[in-house]
RNA sequence: GCACCCGUAGCUCAGCUGGAUAGAGCGUUGCCCUCCGAAGGCAAAGGUCACAGGUUCGAAUCCUGUCGGGUGCGCCA
């Protein structure tokens, strides 16, 4: 299944290779000119200019070949050089036929799919996820789903944050906040390595009655507060941290505690935002990597002396700014961020060996991305160029600055769930919507609502400009937002369902009037648009493609009757035509990562 | 100081592998419900694409500089 757009740029590519000319010239658009063509093609211009020929002449020849296509109805040229194409009635109908047939809706596949791992969310232990959590989720996300649809073999990986020295420093503050788990601690931690199960099952019951989650979270903030303007509790927790990574058996226990019930609640969490991991690898896992793998940097001369502490230089000659080096055992001693993420790649490259790895992540540690990126090259851990940070930008308030809550704190995400929440159940209330539907259904349609406007307003931005947040304008059934999105689908729906009652069945497609054409090129561009939005690793491509679809239903919607077409054939076309759209714009929303409702 | 990103309509943003008349949404103004969900559609007004040079038949797009905003620059992650 190709579509029309690559169909007509295969015939025009051929025509400029029979003249001697690159094939790349005939590369065809839609028109941004749609009241002169469907489609275009400028390589003429650009041919002329590479050739030092005359672009009208070639233009002629190519305009020629592709008039022998019966899908190109009308081939004309403009200006300079233009060659301007309108499709074919049957064209548009059986390409249109054909996505309805297509549980793809007309998307191809990539042709060499390729291992790949989508590092995103980054979730830590006892850190509550705030608002930067939520971009990185979106995001990373949406692009694993694009990338899987496409045909690559694709893992999500949260990369959890559970090793390090805020451990230590939650170990020090549960022993301080409990005298009897503290005198636990010690007495386990004598014996590593020969303790008994009773005890250790009593231990960790201890905990699951005593550390729970709100505990974690009123904890660590005092605790990484206190070690600021503390030295004695800084070293307390330096040394719990290092205690910990020895394997002392007490440490352990606490530690597992802490990363058990911190998962299981950010995966119900990241669940209600349909965000879910195939991996949970945690700094943990990779660090029992790190002796051996600094002992192989040495071995290959990486390892450099400097100033107490070991690094890899990644510096080239023709940089035009200065790139840090690689730290990569501080002069304390300890591993260091970029370690464990160069371990990190050890650890992908063993289990998996991915060819490609997208670390979606705030756009402000591209520094630190392009060292660790540079230094795995340099080691031979990851094929050069497979390693790509796919940086965004910050979520500002109203004022332009990183939003904060009115008491100038960081926004928690699940404060802003609810935020979002509230909103949706609002609007639905003002639509007198709170009657028709029942109490569950209520509640799961705000929450679709609610989601589909955050992650809407997230993505319909290109993900490397930051931008404002504001509820009022994310939730409105208006305009370009996620809840519009829903809106259409809905009508879609309801138009099917009300077909489907009165046993009316969609048929065959026939693009006749403009509005259907409209749609049928839009549905067509659809592949594009995906292919697009994986290679630029930018799904706002995919989200424009979606509301354009949008909005183009709402136009036929108002100018093609459907239940009430002229004749059989008519409705049975328009039938299938809302079919289609309904199937092309939910597996966009999906791979959007958004859900859409029954009713609403 | 050096580097990176950004500056497009009143507001929020697309467009940036150079192409014809620079797009969308909101807001403003005016139309359209005896028809499938008007939470919709149609139309109008609104732009020195920060500024100045350069390359080109052609620049919002590429290059240089200036101004303005944001961010980063080894022992936190």
């Amino acid at each position: 299944m190709t579509t029309l757009k690559a169909r007509l740029g295969g015939v025009a590519g051929d025509a400029f290779a029979a003249l001697g000319l690159d094939p790349a010239h005939g590369r065809v658009t839609v028109s941004d000119r749609p009241e002169l063509a469907d489609f275009q093609c400028n390589g003429a211009m650009a041919a002329a200019k590479a050739a030092k020929r005359n672009p009208r002449e070639i233009a002629v020849e190519v305009a020629e070949r592709l008039r022998l296509d019966p899908a190109a109805e009308t081939v004309e040229i403009a200006g300079p050089g233009f060659i301007n194409i309108r499709a074919s009635r049957a064209a548009l109908s059986s390409r249109a036929n054909a996505m309805a047939a297509d549980p793809r809706a007309g998307a191809t596949a990539v042709a060499h799919p390729l291992k790949v791992i989508v590092d995103y969310a980054g979730p830590n232990v006892a850190k509550e996820m705030h608002v930067g959590h939520l971009r990185a989720s979106i995001i990373g996300e949406a692009i694993k789903r694009i990338g899987r649809f496409l045909g690559h073999e694709v893992l999500g990986d949260a990369h959890f944050g559970d090793w390090g020295f805020q451990m230590g420093l939650l170990i020090v503050a549960c022993a301080d906040a409990d005298t009897a788990l503290a005198a636990e601690l010690e007495r386990l931690g004598e014996r590593p390595g020969d303790f008994d199960e009773a005890a250790e099952r009593a231990f960790n019951h201890r905990l699951s009655e005593n550390i729970g989650l709100t505990d974690l979270d009123r904890l660590y903030p005092a605790a990484a507060m206190r070690a600021k303007s503390d030295a004695t509790f800084r070293d307390r927790a330096r040394k719990a941290t290092a205690e910990l990574q020895a394997g002392r058996f007490g440490h352990r226990l606490v530690w597992s505690h802490f990363a058990r019930i911190t998962r299981a609640a950010l995966e119900r969490d990241f669940h209600a935002l349909g965000v879910d991991f195939d991996l949970w690898r945690g700094e943990s896992d990779v660090d029992p990597l790190i002796p051996a793998m600094v002992e192989e940097l040495d071995a290959k001369g990486l390892l450099v002396d400097d100033q107490g502490a070991r690094i890899v230089r990644v510096a080239r000659d023709d940089d035009k700014r200065e790139v840090p080096p690689l730290l990569v055992v501080s002069s304390e001693g300890s591993a260091m961020y970029g370690t464990t993420d160069l371990a990190t790649i050890v650890d992908r490259r063993n289990f998996f060996g991915p060819g490609l790895v997208l670390y979606v992540v705030d756009q402000r540690q591209a520094d630190h991305f392009e060292t660790v990126s540079r230094a795995a090259y340099l080691a031979g851990y990851a094929p050069s160029g497979s390693l790509e940070h796919i940086g965004f930008g910050t979520m500002n308030g109203v004022d332009g600055k990183p939003f904060k809550t009115r008491e100038g704190g960081v926004l928690k995400l699940r404060d802003l769930i609810d935020m979002a929440e509230g909103k949706a159940r609002e609007r639905l209330l003002e639509a007198d919507l709170g009657a028709e539907l029942d109490p569950e259904a209520f509640e799961s349609t705000a929450h679709a609502v609610a989601v589909a406007a955050l992650k809407f307003a997230d993505l319909m931005n290109f993900r490397g400009t930051s931008y404002v947040f504001d509820l009022d304008r994310f939730s409105s059934f208006e305009g370009k937002t996620g809840p519009y999105l829903l809106y259409q689908a809905v009508r879609m729906k309801s138009v099917l369902r009300k077909a489907g009652e009165q046993s009316l069945a969609p048929g065959a497609i026939d693009v006749g009037a403009a509005a259907e054409r409209e749609l049928a090129l839009l549905l067509d561009a659809f592949d594009g648009a995906l292919h697009e939005a994986w290679s630029k690793r930018a799904p706002n491509i995919l989200a424009d493609h979606a509301f354009r679809l949008a909005q183009s239903f709402a136009r036929f919607y108002a100018a093609c009757p459907i239940l009430a077409a002229a004749d059989e054939a008519e409705r049975g076309s328009r039938l299938g035509l809302t079919a289609l759209v309904l199937k092309q714009t939910e597996l966009a929303l999906d791979l959007l990562g958004i859900a859409t409702a029954e009713r609403m």
